[in-house]
RNA sequence: GCCAAUGUAGCUCAGUCGGUAGAGCAGCUGUUUCGUAAACAGCCGGUCGCCGGUUCGAGUCCGGCCAUUGGCUCCA
């Protein structure tokens, strides 16, 4: 998305960057053809539509010739345009011609309509900056030249393919990304950030951890889960568990097929067939494998005829669900085509909805931060132009949602009409140690199951009426949600995750028979322990077991045998000394108690 | 699905002009018994993603497919 100049102090200077890029280019390229090129979160790209593929060597020719022109201190000089004048100045650039129509039927240099913005009647002004020899339509606004720009704060980033105006139906052109800053210290920073991203990525920590992996042979966006990145989800899924039985949810399961007439009566055959895996014939009947758990909760809550006092219902299950996703998309854990979903649905009285919502924000936000999430923005998505159900029921549905919000004080953002056609929901996202914002919970109404599958419960007046229906996800997929920590914490997980929890190392193995009982006095107190029975020497085990990011080493030589004692130490590095093997397994329990990390 | 790049040992990578495969780590074996981030030596390990083509000869060149990566589109 384009960033708003108003509010962005880099707005300037790389939309700059992005009109000397373009003037670049086309020294290169005198017959290239020029689309958009906006500044972007943490720099700018321009789409070009070019005789032959972009090759890096190209790149470095670019910003060569774009330090150049810098050099050059060019100012950006405005001028406004008549509509003829503009037709003729880019009569050879086809995809500005586009623009230059759009312009003059009121849309903006993006091709949005404006709404407001004191655009004339007649049209959109039509505006030029020109710097050096390139002029480029454009709204603006633009440094006063290019002598303000630092040629050491930049750098030309990537080559990829974007449709023109993201339509998958138009041509695609060749974009390039670039990222700039104010000078050279700010650019280092952020390719520092993106190094440490690159570092703490959970498809290379899921390999060295071992973690989890994806084979060729199972096929793409099908994890296998190794026993180190199990235990985590084990751990994860027992915490949560306990966590929603607590809460008043009730577990239940359900099986991964059901039956075409299912699909359906529920619609996801009319509107999410092509997300669906292709369907298999059995004894005459078909099936189709779920890509979603309602269809199977809601088969739970019409077993039996429900009264108003049953209500509400709150089922929960760790559903796995599969979706065709395009191959293009997939993602290490964040997307995949088979994943877990810690999947609720929530049936209730319009009179609890209120309570209902507020009580599922309030536990999501206990689960994600016993995780040591901490920050959160929400997203409050409204009823768009086609929906089903009833306006009020909508209303209703939407103020409960926003008064949730603001009890917790979460900012938030409203995306008035983002809603799905079936009702309003609120996503979080969570902002990780980076500060990356992934989506995992969703709390949403649905106004159009409840509908199809007749749902209904006896009020007080012995009279039949429709449940209201809530569908919410916490840690949204668990892959998702394992590929969020591992890089959350860099996959030093805190002791209560980790898979490992400490590695016993004997200097030599004249400890070896002590070792062996410490390890199993660890182990009987619930700890996760190995020990390294390698003929490694001990600053090769503490090497690999730091590598593994292993919360505690324990060292044990001949002083630590004659005493009862390990000597620990951590993996930030840090020598706690000899202590007797009771308190270590005190200040690891205690730890592990309070989810300390 | 689309654009581009990549695919060589379990992992990370090298491999020149087309001449028959290489390193480090890991693994195995032996020696070493050692105090807070890598002891030493030897050995094992490859259908160079898959299929086809060009060539006397293909990891290398060409075509198709598969997968991965960066984006686009998508994620009701």
């Amino acid at each position: 998305m384009p960033v708003n100049p108003n509010d962005d102090p880099y707005y300037r200077l790389r939309h700059s960057l992005a009109h000397v890029m373009a003037q670049a280019v086309l020294e290169l390229f005198p017959e290239g053809k020029i689309a958009i090129g906006p500044p972007v979160e943490n720099g700018f790209y321009y789409d070009f539509d070019l005789p032959r593929p972009l090759t890096p060597e190209d790149l470095a020719e670019i910003e060569a010739r774009m330090r150049r022109i810098i050099s050059g201190n060019h100012p950006f000089v405005y001028r406004v345009v008549s509509a003829e004048e503009a037709r003729e100045l880019f009569r050879d650039q086809p995809y500005k011609l586009e623009l230059i129509e759009g312009l003059i039927q009121g849309a903006d240099e993006y091709g949005e309509r404006q709404e407001g913005n004191g655009a004339p009647a007649g049209g959109t002004v039509i505006s030029t900056y020109r710097q050096d020899t390139f002029e480029d339509l454009c709204r603006g606004p633009h440094l006063e030249h290019t002598g303000q720009i630092d040629p050491e704060a930049f750098k030309l980033m990537s080559i990829a393919g974007a449709y023109w105006r993201g339509n998958e139906k138009n041509p695609q052109l060749q974009r390039i990304y670039g990222t700039a800053w104010n000078n050279r210290a700010e650019l280092e920073q952020y390719l520092w950030r993106l190094e440490e991203a690159r570092k703490r990525d959970h498809r290379r920590l899921g390999k060295e951890l071992d973690l989890f992996s994806v084979s060729d042979e199972v096929g793409p966006g099908l994890i296998l889960w190794h026993p180190k990145g199990a235990m985590i989800r084990v751990i994860a899924e027992d915490f949560s568990r306990q966590a929603h039985l607590n809460a008043g949810y009730e577990w239940v399961f359900s099986p991964h097929v059901g039956r075409a007439h299912l699909w359906e009566t529920s619609g996801h055959l009319d509107f999410y067939k092509e997300n669906m895996y292709a369907p298999m014939d059995i004894e005459g009947d078909t099936y189709y494998v779920k890509p979603m758990n309602c269809p199977f909760h809601i088969q739970i809550y019409r077993s039996h005829l429900r009264s108003y006092r049953d209500l509400p219902r709150r089922y929960a299950e760790y559903g796995t669900v599969y979706r065709f996703e395009k191959s293009g998309v997939l993602h290490g854990l964040t997307r995949v085509r088979g994943f877990t979903q810690d999947d609720a649905h929530i049936f209730c009285r319009p009179d609890q909805v209120e309570e209902e919502i507020g009580h599922a924000l309030d536990f999501s936000l206990y689960v994600l931060r016993s995780f040591g999430l901490s920050e959160f923005t929400a997203y409050l998505s409204t009823r768009p132009e086609k929906y089903v159900g009833r306006a009020e029921d909508w209303d209703r549905a939407t103020a409960a949602l926003e008064r949730a919000i603001e009890a917790h004080a979460l900012p938030y953002k409203r995306d008035e009409g983002g809603g799905a056609f079936y009702g309003p929901k609120i996503d979080l996202k969570v902002n990780d140690a980076l500060g990356r914002e992934w989506q995992l919970s969703t709390i949403q109404f649905d106004f159009n199951l409840p509908e199809r599958f007749d749902l209904e419960y006896i009020g007080e007046d012995g009279q039949p009426h429709r449940p209201y229906m809530v569908h919410r996800a916490l840690m949204g997929s668990m892959e998702r949600f394992l590929g969020v920590l591992i890089e959350h914490f860099a996959g030093a997980f805190p002791l209560w995750i980790a898979p490992v929890q400490a590695t016993i190392i004997p200097i030599t193995d004249k400890q070896m028979e002590y070792a062996c009982q410490v390890r199993q006095h660890l182990t009987d107190a619930g700890l996760r322990v190995e020990l390294d029975d390698s003929r490694d020497r001990m600053q090769g085990k503490i090497r690999r077991a730091q590598l593994q990011k292993v919360p505690y080493m324990l060292i044990i030589g001949a002083r630590e045998q004659e005493t009862g004692a390990v000597a620990v130490r951590t993996r930030a590095g840090e020598d706690l000394g000899a202590m007797p093997l009771a308190a270590f397994v005190e200040r690891a329990l205690e730890e592990v108690r309070t989810r300390a990390g």
